[in-house]
DNA sequence: ACGCCGTGATACTCCACAGGTATCAGGGGA
DNA sequence: TCCCCTGATACCTGTGGAGTATCACGGCGT
């Protein structure tokens, strides 16, 4: 019962994610036939057919969809090995902090400060994202550390500690209508005539039905907002990058945005260990 | 930047364990010297120093150190990939669910009952194991889901559900003097002359000092426990394995003990979330 | 109806590299 | 001093991963 080399499970992902021999050896960088060979021989080696081939294309069976995500989940085990060990033999005894660009600005700013006055800490690069990255930062080991916000993010697999929690405010242009009223209901800004809400895509890249943009990144969105083509709901913080011609209006029936700090378990490294203590502590003060 | 190989890192948990290249070499089952240009090709690769070879044995560098730990957890990751995949094909579509033997007994009975009643529930396999074992069954696949134990296991990268609150009791035999009273608190059971609580092996095998007999497994202790050797004080559930001239004795001031369903997060299986939502539902009604 | 394209599978060839055996180098301990 | 035990080196061998060429087959165009 020998166990699966990583070139078998990268070569698997690739073709359960093309569902396409040929395609899938073009990004592999192999020829087709070693990757039919190579498939057929993980099949044969845990006794189960993973593809259904009939012609003109390749369908997952329900053990080949159990195989893809348990080989991407082990590929990122492996990928983060490399990178953590990496880092720690070249001894730049950095941490790096992802946090999803213009977010919890304030309190990445307290946390920084509070880290550079601290003696003796590890120095601290912060990894700007895009919405949803984080979780697979963390997991392939590109950053040690994330600031993530419940409930938008995905926290299962991670140990979290809560560091603060807020409201979310609407942002309006600063002559629309809704801009003059002090508080404001999800029912108030769902369908507002010409400043829908933006859409952002489905893991498969796909979007929903809607009137908003299409929306992939957060600057995209900011100028979509700049311009006043669409209406954001957002945790108070992340009014740092705030436009001059708007308004932030407290949306009182929205759930609170918890900022948490998320790390992988089991991750025994004392730097990262102080790195989570001054922040819970911070959020304490 | 090409991804490890599981053989690699292997090898290197083989080396970093046994601290000794003749050793991880016959128990790898190949020669010494291909696993030394192994592990010197490892170090290439990564560009990092992971092992310091002063004569008469080897040290791990801190890098070596990140990398054992992280090795450990990708080669989990591997293994549970293939024996996950493995059953899904298989198509016996039972669960694996892990506990300690004896314990929560109780508990276990009512979520077997409840499932076996629920229609269309997958069927469930119960593995009995040893102290602390349940966390590795999850991480390499061997087992779907867990009966686990608050504050004792260690609950770091799991999800999990509450089942069941309980105190804790102390097992005393029948004639012994503090087995007349109603109640007892830990200062009472630390030290009782003649019935010192058994020792448990540390991570790496050794024992702490102490009076008490050495134990490794439930078996073990439950026989010195019928002997009169030694005092337990235990979940009050466990009593299920109880022994007819001992006598369970309240301890109040022992932490509550809490009976969790522990699964891996993001296991995406229908299966799992069935059955743990039947257990939780179970300790709701 | 026929032939063409595009699919994945086969047949074979080749060489890179994992693994084996033999041996070296050096430091402690008897 | 010698010997033993450590890990490293040198060199050889065979497996198997990867390449090229080709097949088998179904859909679809004309």
């Amino acid at each position: 019962m020998d166990d699966l080399e990583t070139r078998e499970l990268r070569y698997f992902v690739a073709v359960a994610e093309e569902l396409h021999f040929g395609r899938a050896a073009v990004r592999l960088g192999i020829a087709q036939p070693p990757l039919s060979r190579a498939i057929s021989q993980l099949e044969r080696r845990l006794g189960v057919q993973l593809l259904e081939r009939d012609r003109r294309g390749v369908a997952l069976t329900d053990a080949g969809g159990v195989l893809l995500d348990e080989a991407r989940g082990a590929l990122d085990a492996v990928r983060a090995a490399a990178r953590r060990t990496r880092r720690a033999g070249h001894s730049k005894r950095s941490l790096v902090l992802a946090t999803k660009a213009g977010a919890s600005h304030e309190l990445l700013q307290r946390l920084l400060d509070a880290l550079a006055r601290e003696p003796g800490s590890a120095p601290v690069d912060v990894l700007l994202c895009e919405v949803g990255e984080q979780a697979g930062l963390l997991r392939d080991g590109r950053a040690d550390v994330a600031l993530m916000h419940r409930p938008f993010d995905d926290l299962a697999g991670f140990d979290t500690e809560d560091l603060h929690v807020e409201g979310q405010v609407a942002i309006l242009p600063a002559r629309h209508p809704l801009a003059s009223r002090d508080q404001l209901t999800l029912a108030d800004v769902r369908d507002v005539p010409g400043l829908p809400i933006a859409r952002w895509p489905r893991l498969d890249g796909s979007y929903p039905d809607g009137p908003g943009p299409e929306v992939r990144t957060q600057s995209q969105l900011a100028q979509l907002v700049a311009l006043g083509r669409t209406l954001l709901v957002i945790p108070a913080s992340s009014r740092a990058w705030q436009w001059p011609e708007h308004v932030a209006v407290p949306v009182v029936d929205a759930p609170d945005v918890t900022t948490v700090i998320a790390w992988q378990p089991g991750s025994h490294s004392p730097a990262v260990a102080s790195l989570v203590r001054s922040a819970a502590g911070l959020s304490r003060a």
